[in-house]
DNA sequence: TATGAATGAGTATTCATTCAT
DNA sequence: AATGAATGAATACTCATTCAT
């Protein structure tokens, strides 16, 4: 792993991986698994059918890489973000925020990313790659985890933790996902206040309170 | 259409329709489409395979029709049950209350409908059966006049009617997608009371509030 | 098959088949066997496809019915015309003449026909009904004894008798068969006359002779 | 195309695709495009079916690629003949006889070329590869100079060229096709002789004309 | 006789995967 | 590691034919 210490070899083999693996997902994302052949990967990559192989033992295990190694980015990435406030409240904002902006980045991996809700349409029983859905989990975990503190210290309401966490984790999706539909590629900042407004405060106006736009 | 008019041979011509129809949406829902054969479905309905393209020209259609139905049958349910309130704030309630419902009652309806939010992978282009999509968004559309009412009132904040019913439409779709990957099947009651309670009133507590659950 | 004989019910029934084997004719002519099939048949007649096959055992059937009633039209057609003449030379001009003319006027059977000289494209083995074979070769046998009376009367060389009525067959066969790849009907007339004069004297000049055209 | 120039793999590769043509003309001929499946040609060329869809794109693509390879070989054939001899006379017996000895011992290819002249029938519209087609007409077209020479020489009646080479073409294949409903095959010299004699001489006797054979 | 729904064997074609070089 | 020819199971779809009404 360490670049320094790899062999010509070796570094070159990791290229042509990454190579492969951004060449899938964007087939991938774009036509599906199913509409995706490995022939399709394989010359749009410029390597040999074999050579695919060579590399991921089975088309499945090339689709699991890819959505792996996406799901990483996005956890790694919103932990991250969210380590940067310290009020559970403002943490919330965050994860709101930055998956929000890592899946309005990543418009392809959205599209992945969506085609596994619909879990058991690939194998049977298990949806997906399961270091993607541990690591998936570890993140919707940590978001649970600091409710659950936002609910003790009184910024929030004494709601499910667990409930609240999938929600917010299902609001952020919903919204991406219906970005898919629209024409034109919204811009991300107004629509992660509309969320965010909407699940902090709601759509109701309180007797006392004023427009808002 | 009216059954009383109906000769026996065109009685049970639509009997066997529905039933492949019904047969279809179980299968396309547990496996996928791409993992459902028109062989399975045809062995499980009890027909030749020839008959089942007697009825319906490919197995696109098939699938488009299965979808269809559904949709309209969801669309009505909902537009009825939002026709049974007066204020805009009890009807987007309701809209709530009873997608949810409805999608809580027909698990498989919703394994396909979540299929579809991922539009290109079917087809190039176009997502799904025109007239599936039209009706739905005959629905959005219907949520969309009641914000902008709710708005002029009074009652709502004054946000993007659109986004705003986009955004409604999308976490009831979060929520009850949320359902597939738990191990039981959540009573929808309190579902619905936490997504209604966030979508009006957020989780934030505010300064005079107290605890809710 | 006196008319005036028939009940209604057979008289009708009569016009039935006529009509079927009419539509069929134009089917077959245009698509070829392998292309046309029962259902297009039947729509186009305007009967139910059990309609088709209470009056033809089989596909198959049909499609002799079809050629052995105009192949029977052809033979008798050009029978006809030769015994409106009588000096052998005569008689083989009579037969090229009304075969170009025949197959000319109906270029649905002609594209039939010639399907037909590739025999064992259709089942294995024998070529097409037999009872439309032997009417046609019962016109090449007359064809032949015409010619064998010319031979002895001195008015044609002495050629093996068979082989020249083969070669006057399928010389007027391969002029009609060559329109069907021409953009315009050409008329018959100029046709017909270059293949006789070609039959008859041949394209080389004798020293004495000068241009023809 | 060099062979030396090949790799051990190319050169294979080109066998194998003149293995699976060779097969193919076989049964295409004996049974017709129709009748004849991929899996039976798979099956006696001895590779799997796949491997036959590897090297053509398709049934009809293979069969086209049988007939062009054919057409060709018949068309280099004929015009190297009618190389070999000077005078437009000689030069069309060259072609009669050359045209002949081919489609006699093609007798497969015999079979097919047959077929192609029913065009409409396979594809609608276009009748056949293109490439075969026009390398044809390509040997039609040198067929008419020649004779438009011999007019011009006075050694043919002034008749008009292209109808002329229509019909001479038209003629040995009207010879040839007559063969495939024979019992026996007969030999080439003597059929070759009555169509030469026929197309120069023709069958009448000319008065101080006597016998031929 | 006429109807048309039902049948199911048959067919072209695709595509993941293997393996010798 | 890289190649790409070969494999063959799998699948959507067609169509001649039957048969109950």
């Amino acid at each position: 792993m360490v670049a320094g210490k790899m062999t010509r070899r070796e570094r070159e083999r990791q290229q042509h991986i990454s190579h492969i693996l951004g060449v899938a997902e964007g087939m991938f994302a774009e036509k599906g698994f199913f509409q995706t052949t490995m022939r399709q990967i394989a010359r749009k990559a410029e390597f040999a059918l074999g050579t695919i192989y060579a590399h991921f033992r089975s088309k499945r295990r090339l689709y699991e890489k890819v959505i792996e190694t996406q799901t990483v980015g996005l956890v790694d990435f919103v932990i991250q973000e969210m380590a940067s406030r310290s009020s559970p409240r403002d943490q919330i904002e965050k994860f709101i925020q930055s998956k929000m902006a890592f899946l309005h980045r990543n418009r392809s991996f959205l599209r992945m990313y969506v085609a596994e809700l619909d879990a058991p349409r690939l194998d049977s029983g298990q949806v997906l790659p399961k270091a993607a859905r541990e690591s998936y989990d570890s993140l919707l975990h940590h978001l649970r985890d600091v409710i659950r503190l936002g609910i003790k210290e009184g910024s929030l309401k004494s709601m499910n933790p667990d409930v609240l966490a999938r929600t917010i984790d299902g609001l952020t999706t919903a919204v991406a996902v219906s970005w898919l539909r629209l024409r034109t590629w919204p811009p991300v900042e107004a629509e992660t206040r509309v969320a965010t407004e909407l699940l902090l405060r709601g759509a109701a106006v309180r007797p006392q309170e004023r427009d808002l736009a």
